[in-house]
DNA sequence: TCGCGCCCTG
DNA sequence: CAGGGCGCGA
């Protein structure tokens, strides 16, 4: 959205192009038996076509924060009438992006870590995204999927040079990686450990965090005290999961180097004298060669036996764990806030390692062998749940990059087909629970869209969870509750002026909609994730 | 002509 | 939630 404060009936719409007078000679419900008559929405989109150039970051002088921390009123007290929906005066600006006022420092070192990373491919739209707000240092961290034919990403100077200093980072990082693996391949003959490389790379890891810490106490010095500290925790999960990614790699590597020894013949007396390698140094963590010492994610502790499992036979029960006992095992989206995706995911050693694997089974898509019947051509009901709470990030996912966060399913046409027409139908409730209550809202004289404040007290919000999130297992992020509350003003402004008197007046709101996706977790690839799911009684 | 995505139905 | 219809844009 991001139009900018409240707009004047006169000029609300945006998209004057997009509402043709074109006559129609039925009234909107009207049925007709001859041909459908119904409202042409999306139709002829092409995919992801909503999915412009994001709106640039508002330039809002730093009277964000205190916007975003502005106490609304009680709706209860005001609006006894709609449970739904908490007001507040309309002197909020309510068109600031939430995570903008509340974590830009986190989104500017998020840009940095990101144009640091740009190599991977989760940081392309990152890049894409700067240029819509080549100005502002701060640009959005909601990037989408990555978009074809992105244009080249302009810089300012001082932009270049942090970013060239990143990126001399990062490939030093991989530098280090590279001579790790000749050595590696070297060892076969010489038998070495890898525990000398291996603490190179977690110098490198270190430092590379560290100066990215220090510029960034720097930068947020004297504005912010207890972003820091968050930022600090924050930062350290960062360097755990790189830390442990480099180690996994090396592990691996190990593992491999010496079981090709094995194989040729060679009598190595114990394959598993790696472990005490590695383990003093991981302050006694238990190594688990299955999938790595501990996840790259928020997931610590998850038994990462389960990572190499086989999908389920039977068909899971689509509950998960995540909130099992108490709440606090909620995933909770403020770690979600704080972490950029580029930092929940694998590490810099298993991008590099994923750019060069094999590919995917679920990027290639094959209709060869397809059985029905092999739960491995099916999408599970985990995956379901699944994809819901993908719903919460991005309500128009780009089906290839889609299909990446189901790394262990094999693609086959019906299945890409049907994840697609699950968001599909997700869509569809989200609008005609907004148009529901949107309509109830004019109804009771609702004037103004910064009257319409949803929480997560909101009852429209309790029946989007329970439609996405049923069992409460995973914590929506807050971001959700801005962009249903957006969606909500658009569509109690369109109907207020009588926009849906017209043919195809959802049009325009779909297209602001899709401008707020986010990009999707990294940790919703994780394998564990869905055992998560499906481990729930 | 084709593919996308909303719309409608069951 | 899935199947099919349908209009639209590429």
């Amino acid at each position: 959205m991001s139009s900018g404060g409240a707009l004047p009936p006169t000029s609300f719409n945006p998209f004057p192009y997009l509402f043709p007078t074109q006559p129609h000679f039925f009234t909107p419900n009207q049925r007709i038996k001859m041909k459908r008559q119904r409202q042409r929405v999306d139709a002829g989109e092409p995919r992801n076509s909503y999915q412009q150039p994001r709106v640039p970051p508002k330039q809002d002088n730093g009277s964000s924060i205190q916007q975003a921390t502005a106490i609304p009123l009680n709706v209860n007290q005001l609006f006894p009438n709609l449970p739904w929906m908490q007001v507040v005066d309309d002197q909020t600006d309510e068109k600031v992006e939430p995570e903008e006022a509340m974590h830009s420092i986190v989104e500017s070192q998020e840009n940095e870590m990101n144009q640091g990373l740009e190599d991977a491919p989760e940081s392309n739209a990152s890049a894409t995204e700067s240029i819509a707000s080549s100005t502002s240092s701060s640009s959005r961290r909601k990037n989408n999927a990555p978009r074809k034919n992105s244009p080249s990403v302009e810089k300012t100077n001082e932009d270049d040079v942090d970013i060239d200093n990143d990126r001399l980072r990062v490939e030093e990082s991989d530098d280090i990686k590279k001579e790790g693996n000749e050595s590696i391949e070297n060892e076969r003959d010489n038998t070495p450990t890898p525990s000398s490389k291996l603490d190179s790379i977690i110098e490198a890891q270190k430092n590379l965090y560290s100066s990215i810490m220090e510029q960034q106490r720097i930068l947020g010095e004297g504005k912010v005290g207890n972003e820091l500290s968050v930022m600090g925790a924050f930062l350290k999960q960062a360097i755990l999961s790189n830390v442990i990614g480099s180690i996994d790699e090396i592990v691996n590597q190990w593992i491999e180097m010496e079981r090709s020894k094995v194989d040729a013949g060679e009598d190595r007396k114990d394959q598993s004298s790696s472990t005490s390698i590695i383990s003093p140094n991981i302050s006694g963590n238990p190594l688990s060669f299955s999938g790595g010492i501990f996840p790259p994610n928020p997931f610590i502790g998850l038994n990462m036996e389960d990572n190499l499992r086989k999908r389920k036979l039977e068909s899971p029960s689509i509950k998960s764990k995540f909130s099992r006992d108490n709440d606090d095992n909620k995933i909770p989206s403020s770690l979600f806030n704080y972490f950029p995706g580029a930092m929940v995911g694998p590490s810099i050693f298993e991008k590099n390692r994923l750019a060069t694997a094999i590919p995917s089974p679920s990027m290639s898509e094959d209709n060869s062998d397809y059985d029905p019947d092999d739960p491995d051509c099916q999408l599970s009901g985990a995956d379901l749940k699944k994809s819901k709470l993908m719903f919460f990030y991005t309500r128009y996912p780009n089906p290839t990059n889609l299909k990446q966060y189901f790394p262990e399913f094999q693609f086959r046409k019906k299945s890409s087909g049907q994840l697609v027409k699950w968001f599909s139908n997700f869509r569809e409730f989200y609008y005609n629970q907004m148009e529901k209550y949107a309509k109830e809202a004019v109804a009771k004289g609702i004037r103004n869209r910064e009257e319409i404040i949803v929480t997560r007290d909101s009852e429209i919000f309790k029946q989007l969870n329970q439609h996405y999130n049923r069992n409460n297992h995973f914590e929506a992020p807050d971001r959700f509750i801005w962009v249903v509350q957006e969606t909500l003003r658009e569509f109690h402004e369109a109907i207020l002026l009588g926009k849906h008197e017209e043919p195809s007046w959802k049009k325009p709101i779909y297209k602001i909609i899709c401008r707020h996706d986010d990009p999707i977790p990294d940790f919703f690839k994780e394998n564990t994730f869905l055992d998560r799911l499906e481990q729930q009684p």
